[in-house]
RNA sequence: GUGGGUGUAGCUCAGUUGGUUAGAGCACCUGAUUGUGGUUCAGGAAGUCGGGGGUUCAAGUCCCCUCACUCACCCCA
């Protein structure tokens, strides 16, 4: 606490959070329209969950070994608690969903939110420390249907949006017997090569197998060319499930591409795991993933209820839509009326014109800088006000006000009384 | 965490081998038009040249450190 004087400086946002400034909250505001509108018809329910949970919450439910546990939450410990802002959605919806009793009252449930989560990673192009996601989740059903239903809707909310050469991608985690016997396969495969690994893997090989085929440097994905793929170990049970999900897509002409080398990032995930891509964003072109968590309820302390859903990265959706060009044309609803004041006198009145439009329903701005005449007619018109209706001494003295039509530039003088009457005549003419 | 790039007016940038008061366009303000807008013309305001240190008679320009932004790797939405 320094006295007197200090040093004058500026602020900025944090590392990696950003502004949506009043010109760009129009898209923002679409994207978010276009994904309740999808969501509404498809008969899922908004949720909203806390921003922040204990810290638990998201080591037992994404996984200990994970990139995101392990390195990327943002973590607040006061007295004995510990909170960490949500770094995805999942995991507090699926508590909401237990704590509010569905999985007893009723199972089935269809749900959606959109919000903020909190990573602490390195900002750059398409990532950043708090992003917005569109996370859309059935919770209750392992019906194949179920899958390419959400799978459907991932791809369909970037169409909707204008966009095209999307890339659905799919893999299946297996579940139960046959991801053991996977991960028994990768084992053996392993074993005898993990000296020659990274620390990294040998850490991973130990705590959690299946991840050691995600690393990325270069000597581990030489030693991991021929490994085992899952696909080839899946149960008939699991193979029918994964080809079903197919065969359901195709019927709604979707194609999907099987990739065996999606393993998402999340240790949650069983059986269907997808992603959709925008190929031509390079670096980063996943735009969404998802897939199954079927054991997530009973991880959590449920019942062992299955559940299907992804998440949207509104960050990447963005860049996307810049690139196509389809950012623009959202225009923004501006007042209908500028009231200008002609002189001094008509500073007062404009204030009561103002507010005598407003509650008759009619848009109005007037000006708070004091500005001359011209000035005001000039903001009146970048601003792109229909109409202009001046106030001064002259107007006041003779009752009336001045009504100017800024489109067609022509102007009328009306009733300072039937003045509302007289706005909406007007607006309706130049509709 | 590891690399690369960039930091000059509100924004986009120019500033030549270091050399006098640091420039342009857009935006903003004023006037031409003493009560009327999108054009034009004239004028104006606006910068600790990211910050600190060093070399030099002289640094926006060269060197070192630092911070910020940005791109890529890792990972991921």
């Amino acid at each position: 606490m320094t006295e007197g004087k200090t040093e004058k400086r500026s602020y900025r946002s944090p590392r990696g959070l950003r502004d949506v400034l009043p010109q760009d909250v129009g898209v923002w505001n679409r994207l978010e329209e276009v994904a309740r509108r999808l969501a509404g018809q498809r008969g899922f329910s908004e949720i909203r969950t806390p921003m922040f949970e204990e810290t638990e919450l998201f080591t037992r439910s994404v996984g200990e070994v994970t990139d995101i546990v392990e390195k990327e939450m943002f973590t607040i410990k006061k007295g004995e608690h510990s909170l960490t802002l949500r770094p995805e959605g999942t995991a507090g919806i699926a508590r909401a969903y237990l704590q509010a009793g569905f999985a007893k009252s009723a199972p089935m449930q269809k749900l959606f939110l959109i919000g903020p989560m909190f990573r602490y990673e390195r900002p750059q192009k398409g990532r950043e420390r708090q992003f917005t996601q569109f996370d859309i989740e059935v919770l209750g059903s392992l019906d194949p249907r179920a899958d390419a239903e959400v799978m459907h809707l991932a791809a369909s909310f970037f169409e909707e949006l204008g966009m095209e050469g999307l890339e659905l991608r799919m893999n299946s985690m297996g579940d139960g017997e046959d991801r053991d016997r996977y991960r028994e396969a990768i084992r053996e495969f392993l074993a005898p090569k993990m000296a020659e690994h990274c620390e990294l893997c040998q850490s991973r090989f130990t705590r959690n197998v299946l991840r050691v085929l995600d690393c990325k440097n270069p000597t581990c994905v030489e030693l991991h060319q021929g490994a085992p793929i899952i696909l080839d170990y899946l149960s008939a049970e699991n193979r029918a499930h994964f080809d079903e999900v197919q065969d359901l897509l195709e019927s709604l002409d979707r194609k999907v591409v099987v990739d065996p080398g999606i393993v998402r990032g999340l240790d949650y995930y069983t059986r269907t795991v997808f992603e959709v891509h925008y190929p031509a964003l390079g670096a980063r072109s996943a735009l969404c993933g998802g897939g199954r968590y079927d054991h997530l309820l009973s991880d959590l302390g449920g019942p062992d209820l299955p559940a299907v859903g992804f998440a949207i990265g509104f960050t990447g959706t963005l860049i996307v839509l810049d690139q196509l060009g389809l950012k623009s044309g959202l225009i923004e609803d501006v007042p209908d009326v500028y009231v200008a004041a002609a002189d001094d006198d008509g500073r007062r009145g404009v204030f009561e014109v103002a507010e005598e439009l407003r509650a008759g329903g009619i848009g109005a701005v007037f000006d708070l800088e004091d500005k001359r005449m011209k000035a005001q007619m000039k903001a009146a018109s970048k601003g792109n006000h229909r109409l202009a209706i001046i106030v001064g001494s002259d107007e006041l003295a003779r009752g009336v006000v001045t009504l100017k039509d800024l489109v067609q530039r022509t102007q009328t003088e009306v009733e300072r009384a039937g003045i509302v009457e007289a706005t909406r005549l007007a607006l309706a003419s130049t509709e």
